[in-house]
DNA sequence: CAGCGCAATTTTGCATTCATTTTGAGGATG
DNA sequence: CATCCTCAAAATGAATGCAAAATTGCGCTG
């Protein structure tokens, strides 16, 4: 019998549904997905089921129910009598996942660009300026995260929570790298993106729904360069290492 | 002690992963899904457990870990203490299929300008020309299929796995309303759509990424609009009515 | 006769248990 | 000394069992 661990609930956004499910074992599945997406495991390691299982305080079966759902949204990988892996993302995976999300993006800022209202135009371009003070001062970190939040906003504008929902589920599956690309940034294309963003201010202005949605998927492509040239000069440093990795790291933290 | 079902797979394909599992509870998840999609069971229905578990010839564990995946893909809700129901698409659900649908065709279309070859191109041409054929002689069955096949066999050149993958779910969601969709199709938006093809073909021929992408934006849009429409009327004849449907049809079929 | 409440049955959710497979070590053998 | 085989230990995958919640049916009351 298990200590009975209260497990009360965030509201927890589900990426396959939008009605917010007040508490179940969606808060394990919740909870597993942030452990996973936050880089408590190592890629390609084995998921720990049986560690896992004290850890949230409950038994194997609701555990692999989560699991299973956690592989259909590709976040792990489920080998047939081998258990689970955390994914390893491949070269070719992290170039398909770049373009899924300019194709998400470029939807939202057409989307966007039918439904968004003035005082949301006006708050995305304070947090452009913001960004741009960021950028000014080389402060990389903020930077990124008003970054992030501005392309979150315009998911927003889209009025469309089914394209919020696969936004977060393909956002969460390359969360690693992207933050890691992040470090890659050259000067010059810092400068780059910043001149993106002031036409994607622009056509949001103006709604014109087609040219951001141009605009945003260069954008995501170039993001897609920068992101794997930096990988691969961090490769060419430590090259292919984690395949056959045992580690199952700080369970216990 | 089960009675040993072969259980022998068609190869499958996951929406969230790649890689072909050979075998698995992916075999239920599948046929499940499968059996869900092909609509088997009414819209807002009850997901009769024990009756599936029969049917496929497995206990609850497994059948119910594919209930939570599908849920996951949005096909079925999970609701707290009260089990699965077929999931009822609103009217604002469909609007909002549409246009990823629209979003992801967008994207499919950029990427296979960038990737199509010219045999495929000469695949794509003879789909259209074969529908052209059905849609002279009035063929509505037919015209849809090739309709679809063109609309797959663009997604097919983008050559992006992961995109495949959302464009099935996402498909399979609205599968039931875009087929009686068709049967909406006035003349009028009949021919439009094939203008709209030509369109499709002759960016594609010219490997105009950013124009066939509007294209198909719009196209999917029209559609949008066209289904719905259809759906209205349908609703005025039969208003609301499977709400609170307890029919759990040919599950011993 | 309608509305309400209570108890029995069903169903859900999870823990536990069981069979099968994989994995690792140790020893035997060439 | 290396390789392969055997066997034990661990883990995976699925079935069963059990407590709690919900649904249903029935009797009671107004």
């Amino acid at each position: 019998m298990k200590s009975t661990i209260p497990e009360n609930g965030e509201p927890l956004t589900r990426p396959g549904g939008n009605g917010g499910e007040p508490s179940l074992h969606g808060e394990i599945l919740s909870r597993l997905r942030d452990y996973v997406v936050e880089g408590n495991i190592a890629e390609g390691a084995r998921v720990p089921e049986r560690q896992l299982c004290e850890l949230f305080g409950i038994s194997r079966t609701p555990l692999r129910e989560a699991l299973k759902v956690l592989a259909a949204e590709g976040l792990i990988e489920l080998l047939p009598n081998r258990g689970a892996r955390i994914r390893q993302l491949s070269r070719r995976d992290l170039d398909e996942l770049f373009d899924m999300m300019g194709g998400l993006e470029s939807l939202a800022g057409r989307l966007a660009c039918e439904n968004i209202t003035d005082d949301e135009i006006t708050e995305i371009e304070r947090l452009h300026y913001e960004m741009y003070g960021f950028y000014l001062r080389r402060d990389m970190h903020n930077y990124f995260l008003a970054n992030q939040r501005i392309h979150e906003k315009i998911v927003e504008a889209s009025r469309n929570a089914t394209l919020r929902a696969a936004y977060a589920n393909f956002a969460g599956r390359i969360r690693r790298v992207r933050y890691s690309a992040n470090f890659a940034r050259k000067r010059q294309r810092w400068g780059e993106a910043m001149r993106e963003h002031e036409a994607i201010l622009d056509a949001l202005r103006r709604r014109a729904g087609s040219e951001l949605s141009d605009i945003l998927f260069h954008h995501l492509r170039a993001k897609r360069t920068a992101a794997l040239e930096h990988l691969d000069e961090a490769e060419r440093g430590a090259p292919i290492a984690p395949i056959g990795s045992t580690t199952a790291p700080n369970v216990n933290s």
